[in-house]
DNA sequence: ATGGTTTTCGGAAACGTTTCCGGAGAATAA
DNA sequence: TTATTCTCCGGAAACGTTTCCGAAAACCAT
């Protein structure tokens, strides 16, 4: 039940606490032959530095703090790993945290992370975060944080990014190629930055090649299977199906999916499908989904190099923002069979 | 940059810091107009209590350990959903690790969250876990621990686990039901105790139907799509089909299905499929694979309140093991289609 | 030998809390 | 009135570290 403490050890050496802590912070002003003494007793003891009396009397913890969303869509895991990757090699702990969509939560979570005094945050904002003054409070006091994928305009920090103006772009070219004209695009919740941005690539494309649309053309919806389905389902209910549609994501076009099956409506016969962010479910379900691909990893790697960056630097920092480049994985459900 | 502290809120309320403490701390022996003008001055000047002098002080942190294998499949994830569910309620933190099936990473990670001064720990050990003497070690000091999933047997301590022999023999049954004879099984690592129940519920269900069956009938693999795709694709090159296969999990039965795919074989006219640990892959997959549901949140919540029990029951604790049930979901990947 | 520098270590303060102990004053009882 | 209890609060120690300051001892140069 006891732990081992810094005194037992010195107690048992007969030498001073700041001796062994020198021993263990690799200091000048020790004898080589007895920090290597007293570190070989201390392993033999099972002593190791506790880091909540270093992070009380350092001000810092080598913890740094992610707040996501939601667990559920393969998105944030992804992105966590590549983060982890990154900062575990660099000797920190990574706090995961999930809002599930709520701003209370997030900004609760976000306290209980500066309280636990992180070293700093990697955040993905939830759909109901319309007030970002705590961000701009920890930023102004020049608290380290990165936010990716969902963010805000109004926040002057390092940002990572997915090019999804340019990819939605492509995505609904792509079903222009394939010759599509009544095409929907269900669009994600329409405060968030990236749902806009897919949104006017959507319609950028559509104008580009003169293709007509009015505002049926957008349906908003959430980020869920389930959302999907729901607005699916109302489309079949008007009985007025279109010939194709580029989801906001993968889980609203596979549920957009599952319905036109429910319903013995054939992809992509009678209405084509294209998802966003792939998920591995992109290529298992049946037919295979087209899909733009995010580099999730990469998200998460870069966030957490960016985050690296602006705690090392001391204060003299200048927040950047990368956008990262994706793919679009041409799949059955999108193409156009005669 | 500066955190506010009880000393900051003591000097501008000219009273000691113990007054404030107790306001704080909702003790007996503070006057009532006292706290409440406290807590009202305290809330704005933005004080809260720093949780990690707490932690230091009371040796321990109202945090969770929680170190899982692998957060790539979407077995964990749910279940640590479920783990959240019930602790944040309490007001405890979930701090989550990953071992990635390493014995060493895993070992690193339960020591950090044991420096950390987490209250208990819940853990599903990785592949490469093999020597459990530290975890005996903390059990014989009576650090609460909670094992899921993947538990050892040499360990005296809580677990909650799912009925692995029992779910694998019906599962088998369903197939022989079918109709189906020469029956595979893709096992899991033969080191993990929830391979072996697999294993033996399938051969038990193929002794009681009499089915015969030799060395071959078992191929042990991985937890891993591409474990499944692998040993899939052994099995055509050897021009060695089996009728049916039971997966250990639905990764492996997923893999399996795309290999046989690829190769031009239908599923299940050539060869049925049924995993188990039921993910949502599961009914959205082509065709829709059979698989034995694990109630995952409930595994999580279940773990959460058998910690809970084990850190609020001083030290008279007996541990238990709760076994839970689940479900088979017969879809077309299994059916017998004339 | 003497003065100065370097090496190596111990003592003590500090980080932000909680809690025990004791004391001042008020309230009660005799 | 005096003695006793109760209420409320301040002081100080403690949790386990790190680091600054200073001191003893050893070294070097003159």
């Amino acid at each position: 039940m006891k732990h081992i403490t810094i005194k037992d050890v010195a107690k048992k050496l007969n030498c001073s606490v700041s001796t062994i802590s020198r021993a263990f912070n690799d200091k000048y002003d020790i004898r080589k032959e007895t920090r290597e003494h007293i570190l070989a007793t201390a392993k033999e003891m099972g002593y190791s530095p506790n880091p909540i009396a270093k992070s009380l009397l350092k001000q810092c913890s080598n913890q740094i703090g992610v707040v996501i969303p939601e667990f559920i869509n393969a998105f944030f895991p992804e992105v966590i790993i590549g983060i982890q990757e990154v900062l575990i090699k660099k000797g920190y702990q990574v706090l995961i945290m999930q809002s599930n969509e709520s701003h209370i939560t997030e900004l609760e979570n976000v306290k209980t992370l500066e309280n636990n005094m992180v070293d700093g945050m990697i955040i993905s904002l939830s759909l109901g975060t319309k007030n970002v003054d705590y961000y701009k409070y920890l930023i102004s006091r020049g608290f380290p944080l990165v936010l990716f994928n969902r963010v805000s305009n109004e926040l002057e920090t390092s940002k990572v990014l997915f090019d999804d103006y340019k990819w939605a772009f492509f995505a609904t070219e792509h079903l222009i190629y394939q010759g599509y004209v009544k095409i929907v695009h269900f669009s994600g919740p329409s405060g968030l930055v990236i749902s806009q941005n897919r949104k006017n690539g959507f319609l950028d494309a559509l104008r580009k090649h003169k293709i007509p649309f009015d505002e049926s053309s957008i349906i908003e919806t959430g980020f869920m299977i389930s959302d999907g389905e729901r607005e699916m389902e109302k489309l079949i209910n008007e009985n007025n199906l279109p010939e194709a549609i580029l989801a906001v994501n993968d889980p609203t076009a596979i549920g957009a999916m599952k319905t036109l099956k429910k319903h013995g409506y054939k992809v992509p016969y009678d209405v084509a499908l294209v998802g966003f962010t792939e998920t591995k479910l992109a290529e298992l379900i049946d037919p295979p989904l087209t899909s733009v691909a995010q580099p999730t990893h990469e998200i998460g790697k870069t966030a957490a190099r960016l985050l690296l960056e602006q705690i090392e630097s001391n204060g003299i920092f200048v927040p950047q923002t990368v956008i990262l480049n994706g793919r679009l994985n041409i799949r059955e459900s999108s193409m156009k069979l005669k």
